[in-house]
DNA sequence: GCGACAG
DNA sequence: ATCTTGTCGC
């Protein structure tokens, strides 16, 4: 994608950013939203790291659900071309996942992305900018809220929040373990939000992030040492 | 004008 | 994301 080689511009230049928007916002059009049409054998966890200022590394990390076993982890690492700037995380990683995605012998039905889905913005979360480009269904979890307003959650696994922007539901705040910080889950594209939230729910085992994003996290950071 | 702001 | 020590609680 020829968005992703801007080396004429520096990462943070108004223009650059004023023409990511503008990208986002003819995107948003082929999102979809919906109930999965597919059987969920299969789901991959996806997260990256740094190793310096520049140098990324992408985790996937395939496993059987509902087993939640794993059965398959590759890597990529290379250059980011933009620094972080809120709103647009996806130009920055979304390249480097791309190159460790296609090192997959086997690929998921779903793919649970470490970030927002459409609780974004403009509704282009990392985990939907992933689901446009692979044409598969993405849901993000995230850490941390990004847009919108919610109550705190019951203090319980298993108690969710809405999380409202705009009059709209974008995600759920959901407690995965007890007396610990909820996360945030988002279907990204072909994904609906209460299926995102049951699924996040079922990979939660006794850990505050699910199986397949805690794994992909602690990998990302484990394969460091292979660079 | 003053905060908020995924990873 | 990353840099970092001790500390509170199950």
């Amino acid at each position: 994608m020829a968005y992703y080689r801007r080396h004429d511009a520096p990462p943070t230049d108004p223009r650059l950013l004023q023409e990511l928007t503008e990208l986002q916002k003819k995107m948003q059009d082929r999102i979809i939203i919906q109930k999965p049409d597919f059987e969920l054998k299969l789901i991959a966890g996806c997260d990256s790291s740094f190793i310096g200022e520049d140098t990324i590394l992408s985790a996937f990390i395939l496993l059987k659900y509902p087993e939640l076993e794993v059965v398959e982890k590759v890597w990529h690492h290379g250059q980011v071309e933009l620094s972080y700037v809120p709103g647009f995380l996806s130009f920055r990683e979304a390249p480097n996942l791309l190159e460790a995605y296609q090192k997959l012998e086997q690929k998921p039905d779903l793919i649970m992305v470490d970030g927002h889905g459409i609780s974004h913005p403009r509704r282009l979360g990392i985990a939907t900018h992933l689901g446009l480009h692979l044409e598969k269904p993405t849901m993000g979890v995230a850490k941390k809220v990004l847009v919108g307003k919610y109550t705190e959650p019951a203090p319980t696994k298993g108690s969710i929040s809405p999380l409202e922007y705009k009059g709209e539901v974008i995600a759920n705040v959901l407690r995965t373990k007890d007396n610990v910080k909820p996360v945030f889950v988002s279907p990204g594209h072909l994904m609906d939000l209460d299926s995102a939230t049951e699924i996040a729910l079922n990979c939660a085992t006794k850990y505050k992030l699910p199986e397949p994003t805690r794994l992909a996290d602690h990998y990302a950071a484990v394969f460091k040492k292979d660079i």
